[in-house]
DNA sequence: CTTTGTGCAAACGATTTGCAGGATG
DNA sequence: CATCCTGCAAATCGTTTGCACAAAG
């Protein structure tokens, strides 16, 4: 975990008059720690791998937490399932429609969308886009493409 | 419910084999006569509201079936709760942060991004803009505001 | 008369809640 | 010592499954 980031949680979770907890600290550097994006029960299993760390409905409430303060988001893209992710800077996703291995994509692949033409119905505040399609191992092993509707 | 949708689910399901029931049908028209996008609840009240239409189980079986043949999709926006859309033509959503309202955005507002940069690594199929802000009503009733990330 | 679909109830899995005990400021 | 947090277990919610019966080809 790079020093930043180590801040990151003690300064935003004082700031909102919370503890920082070996437990909150635990599920913020795991995720940190992941380039994946991983469920509650993965995070589960990483954390008490060596040693018990946490319990199961202490990394939903950490992790309730730290999305109220704003240090990790949720990433919904499969349906019943639950991803976290501790990249909060924009940043837009590609999901494999084969394995549903998620990968980032810079915010500079699709910087500044014209929102302006709502501006007479809703409030623009963000968008993310989402890309689906074949990953590159599920691409190599003969996964039958479909044709693209872009 | 127009023409063309009665057609569209009768022909759909007869190509795959799979029979036109009573309930699929009532499934897919309560959803063609919506602008919403309605959770399986909802859809099971209002089938039931007069009389006895469908189970619960059967709602379930019926969007699984007419997902399968491609006449409805779902769609993920908040955490835990699963709508579905007759509307499969490719388009974007709109959701709002205060009251979750879902609004439909045209194909036509964010047609052809450039996915080629991807292609070395992934073979991109389709994309969808997902964009958030405040509703028309929310913004009028003094919700706060956030700075655009846009 | 064989196949497919419905409906009920039970099972299931993910998440939330209540509450007692522990840690922190 | 007052507050916040953890951990366990029970409750809850949405969804799936097993099975008997009904409907359709």
């Amino acid at each position: 975990m790079t020093l930043k980031s180590a801040n990151a949680i003690v300064q935003t979770l004082k700031a909102q008059g919370m503890r920082v907890t070996p437990q909150r600290y635990a599920v913020y550097a795991n995720l940190l720690s992941r380039q994946d994006h991983p469920t509650v029960e993965q995070i589960l299993v990483d954390l008490n791998r060596e040693f018990p760390v946490s319990s199961q409905a202490t990394v939903y409430s950490s992790l309730q937490a730290l999305r109220d303060v704003g240090l990790v988001r949720e990433v919904l893209l499969e349906e019943g399932v639950c991803r976290y992710d501790a990249n909060i800077d924009p940043h837009h996703h590609f999901c494999c429609r084969h394995c549903d291995k998620i990968i980032d994509i810079p915010w500079s692949a699709f910087p500044g969308l014209d929102l302006s033409q709502f501006s007479s119905h809703i409030y623009a505040e963000s968008y993310e886009v989402t890309v689906q399609g074949l990953c590159e191992s599920c691409n190599e092993s003969d996964v039958p493409t479909r044709p693209s509707t872009i």
